[in-house]
DNA sequence: AGCACGCCGACT
DNA sequence: GTCGGCGTGCTC
């Protein structure tokens, strides 16, 4: 009996099915699926088989399986199905696309030994009456603690071997107990208030055929009473015994929309977000598993729970970027839920007031099913959105907050209410210049200018993390004329804090980077212990407070200036997704929008929160300019610490492709990345636009086989890139 | 990624 | 004559 195993070794080269003998110990233990340590380059690593065949054409030596890590395989059919169907589409290496499949307790290691963590306990080893001799003639308090408290509890958990411990293993007076990690976290039910949908919400939720696949697109306004749709199906699919994924954007996975769906489903719930550690997500995981919970409620990876018989896929907020992963494995959630959907015969819903213009297209198409929510579900009205022309401003002298931003914020202030302020660049300054020389101090390892970070005194590279503390003195001509320019939300809440007599708090990457702070952030505003929240666009999503009623955006142009095809998508839906914080409840909401761009469609458009309109300008642009929906893309990156073997590698692999793919596919470049270069690795790329190219495939797999074992230059590629 | 094998320069 | 430089290639 032979396996045919992938491992875990770290190298492109070595991802490929290896072949091992299945030892007789092992022959009734191994199936497919399961994770096992194998003799490799003598080392012990650890592989999951992919396979199992009883003849092998035995052409050279075989090794043998040195042993099973689980009592079960870790991937099951399903899993095996995706994996396999994702690395064809994606061509992300083999091991790598199972890995993103399980937590990390279940993965494939190359450090052996790791397998699942368990409980170290310590017990009696000898009788009450030996322990409490061995207490009287002890002169150690450490080890008479200890035993007294074990006579009580018989069983206590050590975390760090302490000496008093390890004296008492020693004289046999107790014994380590290892047990698995059983500790499922229990969602108690509240109390749910079952909310009546309106007629819309039930021609929504009864539009949705639960018994076969379909993808569809729910287009609904920012506070349309979309979760309520999704519960309300998930609680359909539940009684007819069956089960959910329900996928948010990894910043929405706040308290607030978790709360939701604990109370209304309490231990049929597993919640998977990054804010658990390892073993709580294994937990959650093994709750999965185990088929103990009916539905889950996560990001990106939840996609891939190991659920049984699904009866339905939401995707909230589907437009989000978060759902593509944006390394290897480069997967897109919302393809594995399509392929999912089909596996199981259960609908795909998408979901989103501002849909991807894929998405959107397709529906239009009749591809997916299009429903809609065209008006808020309490009565509540849609938000008043102001556009302020910053140019104007800035000849008066407000070069960070406008006149009429200012005034609404006091106004806000004075009546007791809630503003939230939208900017997104973290950080304090964008860049720091020298006014004698024109020096731009930049990363010595990138092609970017760094942002001075007022808190800590540093200027970062938000590429590498490179840090150097605060320059005073232009490196180039010596001059202490420096000055920084551009607003980060550090300035906007020293400036904030000058300006207005309010409580106020900061969310960004910085503020938010200690565990549990993001939680926190949100519920004491949620308790109104701050007056203005300010942040970046991690602000912007899925939050409902009653009390804002003003949102600010300090500029617009922000994203809208990115290099990249969908910078008017992204703003639009950004803007959009801000403008929805507001009025939420019966008090009215207003959005001002600080921007030079005023004119830019993608900025009044949202302003008159016309999504249809949007839609159709846009498209125009991406008819014009053969970009996605029209056409598919896939870019080839090329990079290389040489600069000049990045680029000989580069032109080679442009002229393959240009000669070898359909004579309509579009190859451009190859070009240098918009950050050429990122922790002293040169980026090159090679975009390719096409319709239809059934060749394309197989040359993509043809050239990453071909570098697999090239060390100077490295190729990824990345199908249907977020950004290009 | 590691690690062994392999073919050419400066040393006890 | 040998130690060792890291280029090339293999790992079931």
């Amino acid at each position: 009996m032979y396996a045919k195993v992938i491992i875990e070794y770290g190298a492109k080269a070595v991802d490929k099915e290896f072949t091992y003998i299945v030892p007789d110990n092992l022959k009734d233990k191994i199936k497919i699926g399961h994770r096992v340590k194998v003799p490799f380059n003598n080392k012990l690593i650890e592989g999951f088989v992919l396979d199992i065949k009883d003849e092998y054409g035995l052409e050279y030596e075989l090794k043998e399986i040195d042993s099973v890590c689980d009592e079960k395989p870790v991937i099951n059919n399903e899993m095996l199905y995706l994996g396999t169907e994702i690395q064809k589409q994606i061509l992300c290496s083999k091991i790598a696309i199972f890995q993103a499949m399980l937590p990390k307790a279940l993965k494939a290691s190359h450090n052996t030994n790791i397998g699942i963590k368990k409980d170290r306990y310590i017990m009696l080893n000898v009788s009450y009456e030996e322990a409490s001799n061995y207490i009287e003639k002890c002169r150690f308090p450490g080890q008479v603690a200890i035993l007294e408290e074990l006579i009580v509890k018989d069983k206590l958990l050590i975390t760090n071997l302490t000496s008093s411990v390890n004296t008492l293993i020693k004289n046999e007076i107790i014994r380590f107990e290892y047990e698995n990690v059983d500790r499922y976290v229990s969602h108690t039910t509240g109390k749910y208030k079952q909310v009546k949908l309106n007629n819309m919400q039930e021609e929504v939720v009864s539009a949705v055929d639960l018994n076969k696949h379909d993808t569809y697109l729910l287009y609904g306004v920012t506070g349309s009473g979309k979760t309520e749709v999704y519960m309300e199906l998930i609680d359909k699919v539940i009684s007819l015994g069956k089960t959910a994924i329900m996928l948010v954007p990894e910043i929405s996975l706040t308290p607030q929309i978790v709360d939701r769906f604990v109370t209304r489903f309490g231990d049929q719930v597993a919640i998977l977000h990054s804010g658990l550690s390892d073993y709580e997500k294994y937990d959650e995981y093994r709750k999965i598993m185990d088929g103990k919970v009916k539905i889950v409620v996560g990001a990106r990876s939840a996609i891939f729970a190991p659920l049984n018989n699904i009866g339905i896929i939401v995707i909230d907020e589907e437009h989000t970027a978060t759902y593509k992963q944006d390394n290897n494995p480069r997967y897109h959630a919302r393809d594995v839920a399509i392929l999912r959907g089909k596996y199981h015969d259960a609908p795909v819903l998408l979901g989103s007031a501002t849909p991807s213009l894929e998405s959107f297209a397709r529906a239009n198409k009749g591809v997916y099913k299009m429903l809609t929510l065209t008006e808020r579900a309490g009565g509540g009205h849609l938000p008043k959105v102001t556009l302020i022309d910053m140019k104007n401003e800035v000849k008066r002298g407000n070069f960070i907050l406008s006149k009429v931003l200012t005034d609404k914020i006091n106004e806000k202030l004075a009546k007791n209410e809630q503003i939230i302020l939208l900017l997104n660049r973290r950080g304090y300054s964008s860049m720091l210049t020298c006014r004698d020389c024109g020096n731009v101090i930049k990363c010595p390892n990138c092609d970017i200018s760094l942002t001075y970070h007022k808190s800590s005194n540093t200027n970062r590279c938000h590429y590498c993390n490179y840090s150097i503390h605060n320059v005073n003195k232009c490196p180039v001509c010596g001059s202490n004329n420096m000055k920084d320019y551009g607003l980060g939300t550090e300035k906007l809440e020293e400036e904030l804090k000058k300006i207005f007599n309010a409580r106020i708090v900061r969310m960004d990457m910085d503020t938010t980077s200690k565990k549990g702070m993001h939680e926190q952030i949100i519920e004491d505003f949620g308790n109104h212990k701050y007056d203005i929240l300010l942040g970046t666009q991690m602000i912007a999503k899925g939050l409902d407070f009653p009390l804002v009623t003003l949102v600010g955006v300090i500029n617009a142009d922000m994203s809208l200036n990115v290099p990249d095809f969908r910078s008017a998508e992204v703003t639009f839906q950004l803007l959009s997704q801000v403008s929805g914080r507001a009025g939420r409840s019966e008090l009215l909401g207003e959005v001002i929008i600080q921007s030079y761009n005023p004119e830019h469609y993608s900025i009044l458009l949202a302003k008159e929160h016309n999504y249809l309109k949007f839609y159709q300008e846009e498209m125009k642009i991406r008819k014009v300019l053969n970009y996605p929906p029209y056409f598919y893309i896939t870019l080839v990156n090329i990079t290389s610490k040489d600069y000049e073997i990045g680029f000989k590698e580069a032109n080679k692999i442009g002229n393959y492709l240009k000669n070898n793919l359909d004579e309509k596919t579009k190859v451009l470049g190859p070009s240098m990345a918009n950050v050429f270069k990122i922790n002293n690795v040169y980026h090159y790329q090679c975009i390719i636009k096409y319709k239809f190219d059934n060749k394309l495939n197989m040359i993509l797999t043809k050239i990453d086989e071909l570098y697999k074992t090239n060390n100077q230059v490295d190729i990824s590629i990345d199908v249907n890139p977020i950004r290009v």
